[in-house]
DNA sequence: CAAGAGGA
DNA sequence: TCCTCTTGG
């Protein structure tokens, strides 16, 4: 997932409340792969209620509903079909699930369940009916989605390079090569403990890191696809310290590759146009709306199991901004 | 991941 | 009060 362009990126802190007012894009699959993996079970299958998973639901719930509070209007972004470039990589992702999987049901036949429970996340799956489920919830928030044509990043890039969004949340440094001008890192997880710190919103700016680097747009893809990415693995013995450097004195890979002795990618050409003009759609984004109180109870603590004290907590959050109506007690949005 | 519990 | 651990369904 993405090439490794962290210590070329200058990483900003901001506060949420930087954001406020903003559109934000988010980048559907990794957060729900994110919660499928984190909320476990002893077994490290995800929470689930009458034998369906719900992670994925409540994270999105607990995520989406905070981000309101804060302001932010999260424009949330689907994967569409996937390039055949990007084949490998997932055949890849499949087969060591596959394994994962195996070793997974063997740690249970023994009952090693710490074993199961480091074991499980790797077996994540993100189905299309959970996918379903997702929107669904999204719907009953009255929250932006959309599903991108291709790929989730480059579609959210695209969207902040016409100005419809104002950023990008993700953890994935594609975003960057795909030429989104901004990219808000640690979004969700701000003010978070992790491993002893806290964690800290970050916001880079695509023109002032190509400025510090002194390239270009065109040879940053260059340089990642060097690095490699999901649609090539890369050349092997060039990161991103070397690949920089490579780039910035000779210009552009072809150059590179003829130097240093190493074969194009086959498919230079698709793979640069892949970053430098993703395919997306014209659709204008949809308005956010509020909440609706009945259909989110309905949806996750009738059909889902979903404790009260979750419940109230979110529709609380969203009521505090003005973003909770109920088909008894209208909100003025709804005029 | 976020909240709450329980310990330092 | 702060930090780590556990729970959530």
């Amino acid at each position: 997932m993405g090439c490794n362009l962290k210590d070329l990126a200058p990483a900003k802190p901001i506060e949420i409340s930087d954001l406020s007012g903003q559109r934000v894009a988010i980048d559907v699959f990794l957060n729900a792969y994110q919660f499928i993996t984190s909320m476990t079970r002893e077994d490290g299958k995800p929470l689930s209620y009458n034998d369906k998973p719900v992670s994925h639901l409540m994270g999105f719930l607990d995520r989406a509903s905070i981000l309101v509070s804060e302001g932010i209007d999260p424009v949330f972004v689907f994967d569409g079909s996937p390039h055949d470039l990007k084949r490998a990589t997932l055949n890849e992702r499949k087969t060591r699930k596959i394994e994962a999987k195996a070793k997974w049901e063997n740690a249970i036949i023994e009952g090693d369940m710490p074993a199961a429970k480091k074991l499980g996340p790797q077996t994540a799956e993100y189905t299309p009916e959970m996918v379903a489920e997702t929107k669904r919830l999204f719907d009953c928030m009255g929250l932006v989605w959309i599903e991108a044509p291709m790929e989730a990043e480059g579609a959210a890039a695209v969207m902040c390079k016409r100005g419809l969004v104002g950023a990008v949340a993700s953890q994935d440094w594609d975003t960057l090569v795909y030429g989104s001008p901004f990219m808000i890192r640690n979004l969700t997880a701000h003010g978070t403990r992790k491993f002893g710190r806290v964690m800290q919103a970050e916001m880079i700016s695509l023109d002032e890191m190509l400025d510090g680097l002194g390239i270009s747009h065109s040879q940053l893809v260059d340089l990642a696809i060097m690095i490699g990415t999901d649609f090539h693995p890369g050349i092997k013995g060039i990161g991103p310290k070397t690949g920089l450097k490579l780039i910035k004195e000779h210009g552009n890979m072809e150059k590179v590759s003829s130097v240093k002795g190493f074969d194009l990618p086959e498919n230079l050409e698709q793979i640069r146009s892949l970053f430098l003009n993703h395919p997306t759609n014209e659709d204008p984004v949809p308005i956010s709306r509020p909440a609706v109180e009945e259909d989110l109870i309905q949806f996750l603590q009738i059909e889902r199991g979903f404790g009260e004290g979750r419940m109230k907590r979110a529709l609380d959050r969203l009521s505090s901004v003005g973003k909770l109506s109920s088909k008894s007690r209208p909100t003025l949005f709804d005029f």
